[in-house]
DNA sequence: GGTGTCACG
DNA sequence: ACGTACGTGACACCA
C-alpha cells in the first residue's frame, strides 16, 4: 500500500525556528529551523514508513490571493534573517537526503499539497498532510489525514474526518467557513468584525455555512446581526482567502515522489556539514549501514525486530547461562510498584548484554540460591552498573535485602541534566526524544489507577526488554550530549557519586520520638478544639473550617467583611488577606491561629505519625535529584525539607527528631548567606565583595549603601528594607513583587532598587548580561556548567518573558549554591570515610547539612563539618558555615 | 485532578 | 500597559 507524505515546508521550517533555540554551526550558520525540521523528518520516516514523500514551499511574495486583496498577509513581521539563510540549506539537505521538493510562482505550499492530495486521494492511495496550519483541515478525507504541530514541533497530533468533528462539530469543509467567520490576524484575513472561535462555531452548527448564514441574519439579533450584515463582503471574501486551490500544475509525478529510504551516502556528508552529530548517528539507525541497502524491506525487518524482541525468562535452567554473561552486562532495569521506593514491591529486573535480554521475575531474584550469582553481581561496585533510575534500584533492593553498587551512569539522571525542565524523562519518553525505536508508556502497558494491573510474564518481559533496549542505546548518545554541554565533571564526579550518597542517607533514615509527638499532637488538638468553638460561636453556625469556600461564605457574606483579594474561584482567605481583616473581627484572629495548628495537625504530627516504621521508629525521607528545575534536591515521603522553624508553635516539632543511638548528638551546620555570597562572586561587585570578605552583616551593610548611612546610623526598619531588597534580588526582583513584600507602594519599590542597584553597579551588570546571555543562548548555567533552558526568554508575551527574566537571574544563582552544597556533600561523605567516623549524614536542606554523631566524634565533627562545607568550591569571596549540635534538632541553633 | 493554602530554603 | 517575587511538597476540598 502505498503512503504519501506531504509537507508543508514554510509551516514547520518557521515553527522550528521560534521552538528551537539559536544553533550555529562552527562557521557561524545558523541552523536551528533545519536541525528542527530533520528531527521531524526521521521521526516521521520512523514512523510513518511513506512509499513517497514531498515537501512543498511557497515562492515568492505575490500569489493569486493579492489579486483583489493587496493585504494578504500584510502587517507580517518580515523574515528574521537567521532563518532566511536556512532555506537554502533545507532545499539541499532534502535533496541529500533523497526527498523531492517542489514549490511554484504564484502559489502557496497550502495549494500545492491542496492539489497533490487530492490527486493522492483521488488515486486510492493514503496521504499524510503535516504542517502547523488548521486551514489544511479542509483537505482531511477518509483517505487524507493533516497531522497538525503542537508544542513547536515536538509533537503531531493527527486528524481525520472524526477528530474535526468531535473537536470542532464540523465537516473538513467547514473549516473553510470557520476561517471566513472569525479571520486569520497571521494571514491579515479579516473575517467579521467581534466574531472568534466560539461564536463563529455556533453560527456553523446553526446555519451550516457562510452563505447560509448571510442569507438568513434576520434570525440574529444585536451586535452580531449587525456586523454580519455591515461585513458580509468581508465574510466572503475571507472563505475565498481561506479557500485552498487545488488545481495548481503541479510538475511533480507519482514517480518524482517516490522514497526510497535515506540516502546514507550523500545524507552523511550534509549532516556532518550542519554538525548535527546526533541526527548522524540516528541516520545510521534509520538507514542501517549508511550505504545502499535502504530497500523497504529493511525497514519492515526493523519495524518486526522491535515488536518481537528477544528475552530470556530466566528460570532454574537458563540462568547458568546468565551467569556466565554477568561480567558482560551492559545495563539494567528493574521495574517496581509505586511512588515510594522505601515501600515498593519488585515487579521484574531486566539485564542486557547488548544484545541479549535476560529478564527475572521477582520470584526468581529473590530467591537467594537460584539468584545467587546475579545477587552477588548488583551488590559487587566492580561490575559497572548502568541504566535508569539507580538511586531508586539501590533503595528498593536494600529493603528486599539486596546490597546495590557500582552505578556509573544514569539515564534519567543525565537526562535531567541535559533538560532539568523536560518533566517527562520516562524511558518511552527518552526514546521518543532519541528517535529510537517505540517504547509503550508504562500506563499503556499496565493501566494506570484502578486498573492497574501487572501483565502476563511474556508482555512483561517483552516491555521490558524495550526499556533495555532503548535504555542501553542512549547511553552512548547521552555521553556525547554531555561531553558536548561539558558537563562530564557535573555528571561523573557529583550527581552519580551523590546519588549514591543520598540512597545511603535514606537507608540511615532518622529516629522520631513517637510518644513525644503523640504528646505534642494532644497538646495541639486542644487547643484547636478551643479555637474551633470560639470560631462557631462568632460565625453563629458551624461550618468547615478547611474549605476555602465555606469560610469566605462566612467571612464576605454573613459577616460582611471587606474582600480584599479574590482567586479565580471566589473569595480569597490566604494568612495575608486574613491580616488585613484581622482589626474587623476577633474572629479573624482566631481563624489564623487555627490554621496555623491545623497545619501543624495535618501535616506534621499526623502526617509525620504515618511515616513512621513501626519497626525501627525511624523515618526515611526520599531525596529526588531529578526534579527541581535549578538543581536542587526536593525532599518527599514524608518532605525533612520543610519543617517548621519560623514560629516557636511548629519549632516545637523538631524536638522530635532525635539520634538513633543512645546518647548521641543531633549536629547541624548551615551555610550562611550563601547564594548572596554566589552573587558576589559571580557578579563580580566589588561592595557585595568586600562585605563579605570582612564578614560583615550583608543586610546593615546593604541598608547603609542603599540609605546612604553610616552603621550605626541603620534602624531595624532600614534593616528589614534592605534584607527585603536582598531577597528580591535574588529571585530576580521586581518592583511589584518587592512592592507586596514590603507593604510600600510600587513606586517606593523601584526607588529601593533603583538606589541598591545605584550601590552595587556590578549587580545591575550582572543583572543585564545573564539577561542578554540566556537569549542569545537559549539558557544559563551554574559555576559547574548545570543549564537550565529558557525557551520563553524571547516571548512576545510579557509575562511569559518576564518570568524567565528573572529566572535567568535566578537560576544561576540558586543553582551554584546547590551545586556547592551537593560538592560538600560528596567531601563530607568521603571524610567520614576516610577518618573511619560513626558520624552519619541524615538530611540536607538546601543550605544546611545535619548529622548524627556519637559523643566522642562531636568536638571533631564541630570542625570537620564546616571546614569541609567552607572548602567545598573556591570563591572569590569566602563560604562560611555555622555549626550546632544538642540532643534533637530542635537543640542545634 | 485541579485549586487553595502553607510549611521550608 | 502588561501583573509576579525564586525553588519545592503535603494536605484538605470539591467537582
Amino acid at each position: 500500500m502505498d503512503k504519501l507524505i506531504l509537507i508543508d515546508g514554510n509551516s514547520i521550517i518557521y515553527r522550528a525556528f521560534f521552538a528551537m533555540p539559536p544553533l550555529t554551526n562552527s562557521s557561524g550558520l545558523h541552523t536551528n529551523a533545519v536541525y528542527g525540521f530533520t528531527n521531524m523528518l526521521l521521526r516521521l520516516i520512523q514512523e510513518e514508513k511513506p512509499t513517497h514523500i514531498l515537501v512543498a514551499f511557497d515562492a515568492g511574495k505575490v500569489t493569486f490571493r493579492h489579486e483583489g486583496y493587496q493585504e494578504y498577509k500584510g502587517g507580517r513581521d518580515k523574515t528574521p534573517p537567521e532563518l532566511s539563510e536556512q532555506f537554502p540549506l533545507m532545499r539541499e539537505l532534502l535533496e541529500s537526503f533523497g526527498i523531492s521538493w517542489f514549490e511554484l510562482a504564484g502559489y502557496e505550499a497550502d495549494d500545492i499539497i491542496g492539489t497533490l492530495s487530492k490527486q493522492g486521494e483521488d488515486s486510492g492511495r493514503e496521504v499524510l498532510v503535516v504542517t502547523g496550519d488548521k486551514d489544511m483541515l479542509q483537505v482531511v478525507s477518509d483517505k487524507v489525514t493533516v497531522a497538525l504541530t503542537r508544542k513547536g514541533i515536538s509533537e503531531v497530533e493527527p486528524y481525520g474526518p472524526k477528530e474535526i468533528e468531535e473537536k470542532y462539530g464540523l465537516s473538513p469543509l467547514q473549516i473553510i467557513d470557520l476561517k471566513g467567520l472569525m479571520g486569520d490576524a497571521s494571514d491579515n484575513i479579516p473575517g467579521v468584525p467581534g466574531i472568534g472561535e466560539k461564536t463563529a462555531l455556533k453560527l456553523l452548527h446553526q446555519f451550516g455555512s457562510v452563505e447560509e448564514v448571510l442569507a438568513r441574519t434576520d434570525e440574529l439579533k444585536g451586535k452580531m446581526k449587525e456586523n454580519l450584515v455591515n461585513h458580509s463582503d468581508d465574510a466572503v471574501m475571507s472563505k475565498r482567502l481561506a479557500t485552498i486551490f487545488r488545481e495548481v500544475p503541479v510538475e511533480r509525478s507519482w514517480e518524482d515522489m517516490t522514497f526510497n529510504g535515506i540516502q546514507g551516502d550523500t545524507a552523511a556528508p550534509m549532516l556532518r556539514k550542519l554538525e548535527f552529530k546526533s541526527l548522524i548517528e540516528r541516520l545510521s539507525l534509520i538507514s542501517g549501514d549508511g550505504n545502499n541497502e535502504n530497500d523497504g524491506s529493511n525497514e519492515k525487518d526493523q519495524a518486526a525486530a522491535a515488536s518481537e524482541v528477544e528475552v530470556t525468562v530466566v528460570d532454574s535452567e537458563s540462568v547458568s547461562e546468565l551467569n556466565e554473561l554477568l561480567p558482560t552486562i551492559e545495563s539494567m532495569y528493574l521495574e517496581s510498584y509505586g511512588e515510594n521506593p522505601h515501600h515498593a514491591n519488585i515487579m521484574g529486573l531486566i539485564l542486557s548484554t547488548g544484545e541479549r535480554h535476560f529478564y527475572l521475575s521477582d520470584q526468581f531474584l529473590l530467591d537467594k540460591s537460584q539468584a545467587e550469582a546475579v545477587i552477588k553481581w548488583l551488590g559487587d561496585g566492580n561490575y559497572p552498573k548502568r541504566g535508569y533510575d539507580l538511586h531508586r534500584t539501590d533503595l528498593v533492593l536494600h529493603w528486599h535485602g539486596i546490597p546495590f553498587a557500582g552505578a556509573s551512569h544514569d539515564i534519567e539522571l543525565a537526562a535531567y541534566l541535559l533538560d532539568p525542565t523536560n518533566n517527562d524523562q520516562t524511558v518511552s519518553a527518552l526514546a521518543e526524544k532519541y528517535g529510537l525505536a517505540h517504547v509503550a508508556s508504562d500506563d499503556d502497558v499496565y493501566g494506570k489507577g484502578a486498573k492497574f494491573k501487572v501483565p502476563d510474564t511474556g508482555t512483561l518481559s517483552k516491555h521490558l526488554a524495550h526499556k533495555i533496549e532503548a535504555i542501553t542505546k542512549i547511553i552512548p548518545l547521552q555521553q556525547g550530549d554531555l561531553k558536548k554541554n561539558e558537563m562530564n565533571a557535573l555528571f561523573f564526579d557529583l550527581e552519580m557519586p551523590l546519588s549514591r550518597i543520598l540512597a545511603d542517607m535514606e537507608k540511615q533514615g532518622v529516629s522520631v520520638d513517637r510518644e513525644s509527638l503523640v504528646e505534642l499532637g494532644k497538646e495541639f488538638e486542644v487547643q484547636i478544639n478551643k479555637l474551633v468553638s470560639q470560631i462557631y460561636d462568632i460565625a453563629g453556625q458551624e461550618f468547615n473550617l478547611n474549605s476555602p469556600k465555606q469560610l469566605g461564605e462566612i467571612l464576605f457574606d454573613k459577616l460582611g467583611m471587606p474582600v480584599v483579594k479574590k482567586t479565580k474561584t471566589g473569595y480569597s482567605t490566604d494568612a495575608e488577606v486574613l491580616e488585613k481583616l484581622a482589626p474587623y473581627n476577633p474572629i479573624v484572629q482566631y481563624i489564623l491561629e487555627y490554621r496555623q495548628l491545623a497545619k501543624l495537625q495535618s501535616t506534621y504530627v499526623e502526617g509525620l505519625l504515618k511515616e513512621i516504621r513501626p519497626e525501627t521508629g525511624k523515618v526515611h525521607t526520599y531525596f529526588r535529584q531529578t526534579v527541581a528545575a535549578t538543581g536542587r534536591l526536593s525532599s518527599q515521603f514524608p518532605n525533612l525539607q520543610n519543617i517548621p522553624i519560623r514560629l516557636e508553635e511548629g519549632r516545637k516539632i523538631r524536638k522530635v527528631f532525635v539520634p538513633s543511638e543512645e546518647g548521641w548528638f543531633m549536629l547541624a551546620a548551615d551555610y550562611s548567606q550563601i547564594e548572596l555570597r554566589v552573587l558576589a562572586d559571580i557578579s563580580g561587585d566589588k561592595g557585595l565583595q568586600e562585605a563579605f570578605l570582612h564578614d560583615m552583616d550583608i543586610h546593615t551593610k546593604t541598608a547603609m549603601k542603599v540609605f546612604g548611612v553610616s552603621a550605626e546610623d541603620v534602624d531595624s526598619n532600614m534593616r528589614r528594607s534592605a534584607k527585603a531588597v536582598n531577597f528580591g534580588i535574588v529571585y530576580g526582583i521586581s518592583d511589584y513583587g518587592l512592592s507586596q513584600n514590603l507593604n510600600i507602594t510600587r513606586k517606593e519599590a523601584a526607588k529601593f532598587i533603583d538606589q541598591y542597584f545605584e550601590a552595587f553597579q556590578g549587580v545591575r551588570e550582572y543583572m543585564d548580561s545573564i539577561v542578554k546571555e540566556a537569549r542569545r543562548d537559549g539558557y544559563v548555567k551554574t559555576l559547574l556548567e548545570r543549564r537550565r533552558y529558557l525557551p520563553e526568554i524571547n516571548a512576545s508575551n510579557f509575562n511569559l518573558r518576564s518570568f524567565a527574566e528573572r529566572t535567568a537571574m535566578n537560576t544561576p544563582i540558586q543553582g551554584t549554591a546547590a551545586d556547592i552544597i551537593k560538592l560538600a556533600m560528596v567531601l563530607m561523605d568521603k571524610a567520614l570515610y576516610d577518618h573511619q567516623l560513626k558520624s552519619r549524614m541524615l538530611l540536607q536542606v538546601h543550605d544546611e547539612l545535619v548529622f548524627e554523631v556519637p559523643p566522642e566524634e562531636l568536638e571533631l565533627m564541630t570542625k570537620l563539618v564546616p571546614e569541609t562545607m567552607e572548602k567545598a568550591l573556591s570563591l572569590s569571596v569566602p563560604l562560611k558555615s555555622e555549626v550546632s549540635s544538642g540532643v534533637n534538632w530542635y537543640e542545634t541553633k
